[in-house]
DNA sequence: ATGCCGGGTCCTACCCGA
């Protein structure tokens, strides 16, 4: 007679702004090697599906799923567990808005969706009214899935700096779309609809950066941003052990301006 | 106030990032 499957004992889901996929195909592969992620999401890999190194990553024992676009953009999935594609695109969005940004997959007794929410500085306020907007939806998408009780991580590049204490002085100006209140009042709405940010539940105090520009000597003044979250809904939060971004990755040859950022849910 | 660096692409000046 077969049990009920229990829970998963442990996993560890990560997620990493790459900044182009075929400029960091070795550097995922080693930190692959090195962190044994179960899910790694991938943002900025700035290529359509065919050009994506999954065989290179399926040779590690990774799957991938890719929501490709060409030159800007593109998210991506890499699983060493078995998962589930359940959206490419964010529920809600204009049907003819073709930027990828979203891949939300079931892996492991949990919902896990992958983003790489818009920057909002370009365009003027045309695009800062695309990036709020954007994030309007995902919270809709985020009430929804908690209130059919689904265990739930949202993880990727936000392009939010929640408070103060997520800048470096001087990094941004208080006018950058990563920072201005309306984009801050959008990213406290998801925390008030019940998610936990697994990073300041660990560390409430001081900084921890995820983002170093690469211009301006940024990383060696560790003038850096907390922008790359993941955001836990209670019951994935109750399990959480830890969610450090992993600044060796910062210190390689041709690094991301990004560093991975890994939770571990007991 | 702008560029700094480093990706991308109609391959070469320009767009985007945060």
């Amino acid at each position: 007679m077969l049990r009920a499957e229990p829970p998963d004992a442990s996993m560890k889901i990560a997620t990493w702004n790459v900044n182009s996929i075929r400029q960091r195909e070795g550097h995922v592969a080693r930190w692959l090697e090195r962190r044994q992620p179960d899910l790694l999401f991938l943002q900025e890999i700035k290529c359509e599906a065919p050009a994506f190194p999954a065989l290179a990553f399926q040779g590690l024992g990774y799957q991938a799923a890719i929501v490709g676009q060409k030159s800007y953009n593109g998210v991506a999935v890499l699983g060493r567990i078995p998962f589930e594609v359940v959206h490419r695109a964010l529920p809600g969005l204009p049907a003819d808005d073709t930027q990828a940004r979203y891949i939300e997959v079931q892996a492991g007794g949990l919902t896990a969706i992958g983003i790489y929410l818009p920057n909002g500085n370009s365009r003027g306020e045309e695009g800062f009214a695309y990036k709020l907007a954007w994030m309007d939806r995902l919270a809709e998408r985020i009430e929804a899935l908690l209130a059919a009780d689904t265990p739930l991580i949202v993880t990727g590049d936000f392009n939010v700096a929640p408070t103060d204490e997520d800048y470096a002085k001087g990094a941004l100006s208080p006018s950058d779309a990563l920072v201005r209140s309306e984009t801050r009042a959008r990213f406290r709405r998801m925390l008030w609809a019940g998610m936990t940010d697994a990073i300041r539940a660990l560390t409430p105090e001081g900084p921890v950066y995820t983002f170093w520009d690469y211009q301006a000597a940024a990383w060696e003044r560790n003038s850096g941003l907390r922008i790359d979250h993941a955001l836990l809904s209670a019951d994935v939060a109750e399990r959480l052990v830890s969610a450090e971004p992993d600044k060796m990755e910062r210190e390689v040859q041709q690094p991301s301006d990004h560093v991975p950022v890994m939770v571990e849910i007991a």
